[in-house]
DNA sequence: CGTTAGCGCTCGAAGGGTGAGAGCGCTAAA
DNA sequence: TTTAGCGCTCTCACCCTTCGAGCGCTAACG
């Protein structure tokens, strides 16, 4: 059986529809809305062909159709039509990311807001990719008698600073030295390696700086670990908009696999900008009839985070596909220019 | 008429009845529940009278009564017993407290996680109580030509740090000079007054230097703004198990709620240790019916943060209050000796 | 051979009727 | 004051019917 271009405009409008409604949709509704004028009997022959090539399916016997998650992924590979963001949506888009720059963090929590409320549909961010975060650079200040500040600069061009109790007190002056010491032994390791070297210098410190070493090293050792793993959410509430989720207890599922994060998708392939998992394309069970659309964003310093928006499967695909990208690039023109100095182009 | 000793326990029996079956209660559970054995017709007049004084309420002729938010009052204020947290439960609060000592936010954030899951209602807290948060400490680390690192040590020993990019060369000898400015000038004043006080230094200053404290006085009052008024919220699925919630309408007003912060319940009664509004009592027009116990905690400093959970009217009182006490105690005692020095009683 | 009109069929949603059960209020007796 | 008993009310669950949407099939048409 062929997929003639009739099916696929018929394929077209059904999708099209049942993302507007939620609802199978009838041979005459696709009639009235096909080009070349067709009785919804020529409609229904199609329908009946696509049903059985796969592409279609009744909720039951003489219902209307609704597209398969094959479907959707034949629509989306070809059918669909590449929205541009009008120049009013850039402009939003660019707005709701513009803000004094702070950290990392904070931006990136905020374009989660911004993306789940133009979406209307969850979103989750990471701001890692494979790559492994390390320590650039350690900084010690001294407080008072008993506490100091410990500033870490990660990789990403991440600031973290804590602050620091000490059990013994350490003479001011030993500070330098000590930061000195971190920076020569513990940058651009991960992790991992950290707690090993710490046991090497064990016996060529005294005690107070060793613990205090020790005590930094375990808190670079969870920031690394956090930044690393974090997963922010936004917007799950959006879900309880959608028919699909009316029902308490799929909301709730898929509510858990969000605030719980770490389970989710991998990178958009390896160079791709951007992946679309269609329903049971996607590996993690509670997903697999929900569609999820990543992309990628640059951090600098050659790292990458993902931005990403959990829907159903009758998500609106070219608008989120445009939206996303559209905050992807904004990510990236926000966060890329950061290590790099600035070259007198201030923007006001 | 006259709350009879009787008449109590009878209303002590409906509302935790109801509050574990969320069904209105009948006379003959209620009289198979009563100490001195009675009949459910003797139990059914005194319900008349309890519903008349406006304790209990019927959902229909002839269903069971279920109790009103005047019923809930007087069972918190007197019916119910206070519950001790067994050994285990405290034990099991702390360890989910404990961790290593890590910034102000993500202690609470972390602790937010926890009581929600311990309540299985969503919770929210805040780092704040009325004092204004000030800066107590500026530093400034240089990091390369175009970068360097903001520390700030604002009061409530919270610690921000940020990467401020600088867009015209400062010598690096400058630096301390400016942090000393910084704090000799910017230190312990609100927020609001900022602004004022870097207008009058506009002329003294070269303009390098001054461009640079502007936006490091920017980010403080950001800083400032953003601890001043964040809420945390944890949890918020939780809702969706509790059949006043089923209804995805409501859940998702309530979320919004929550999401959005900000309207909230004042501090707990200006010296009381919790507040615990029931229904009505709330302000906000959302929470009409749900209820909200709310506790303080130290932050240490002299400043107190909130720690409340949001739940239906028939909510567990007993249990919430004595867990979420648990809870303000346990984060009370794990920020408060934060600035005071340890007096060698590490704790392993 | 593709297209179309027509017809009968299927299925779900909505409405109405019924019976069962919970639980009440009232009355009269203990 | 308490209790047994009885009739009443109201909801819930179930079933049945009706209605309409939409299908598939067939036969006729260009």
């Amino acid at each position: 059986m062929e997929l003639t271009d009739r099916k696929k405009q018929i394929l077209k409008i059904v999708v099209e529809d049942y993302i507007r409604t939620a609802e199978p949709v009838g041979s005459s509704a696709i009639a009235a809305r096909i080009e070349r004028r067709v009785s919804p009997a020529t409609v229904r022959n199609e329908l009946a062909e696509l049903t059985e090539m796969g592409y279609l399916e009744q909720p039951h016997t003489s219902a209307g159709r609704a597209p398969t998650p094959k479907g959707y992924r034949l629509y989306v590979d070809e059918l669909m039509q590449r929205q541009r963001l009008s120049l009013r949506e850039t402009e939003e888009i660019n707005a709701a990311l513009r803000t004094r720059l702070k950290e990392l963090d904070q931006i990136v929590a905020q374009a989660g807001r911004a993306v789940a409320s133009f979406m209307n549909y969850p979103a989750y961010l990471t701001t890692t990719g494979k790559k492994k975060l390390t320590v650039r650079r350690f900084d010690l200040i001294p407080v008072d008698e008993w506490n100091c500040i410990g500033v870490l600069m990660l990789s990403g061009n991440r600031v973290k600073s804590n602050l620091l109790r000490m059990q013994l007190k350490v003479e001011p002056e030993q500070f330098p030295a000590l930061a000195n010491l971190l920076n020569a032994h513990f940058t651009e390791i991960p992790s991992a390696e950290m707690g090993e070297k710490l046991m090497g210098l064990t016996e060529q410190l005294p005690a107070p700086m060793f613990l205090l070493l020790s005590q930094l090293i375990a808190v670079a050792g969870d920031a690394l670990e956090e930044q690393q793993q974090k997963v922010i959410t936004a917007g799950a509430r959006a879900l309880l908009k959608l028919p699909e989720f009316r029902d308490a207890e799929k909301a709730h599922a898929l509510m858990g696999l969000l605030s719980d994060g770490k389970e989710h998708l991998p990178v958009p392939t390896d160079e791709g900008p951007m992946k679309i998992l269609i329903g049971p394309e996607n590996v993690a069970d509670a997903l697999k009839d929900t569609s999820v659309v990543v992309a990628s964003y640059d951090i600098g310093d050659d790292m990458r985070g993902l931005v990403g928006v959990v829907g159903p499967t009758r998500m609106d695909y070219a608008a989120v596909i445009a939206r996303l990208s559209g905050f992807a690039d904004g990510l990236t023109r926000l966060l890329d220019p950061h290590p790099k100095p600035l070259k007198e182009d201030t923007d006001t």
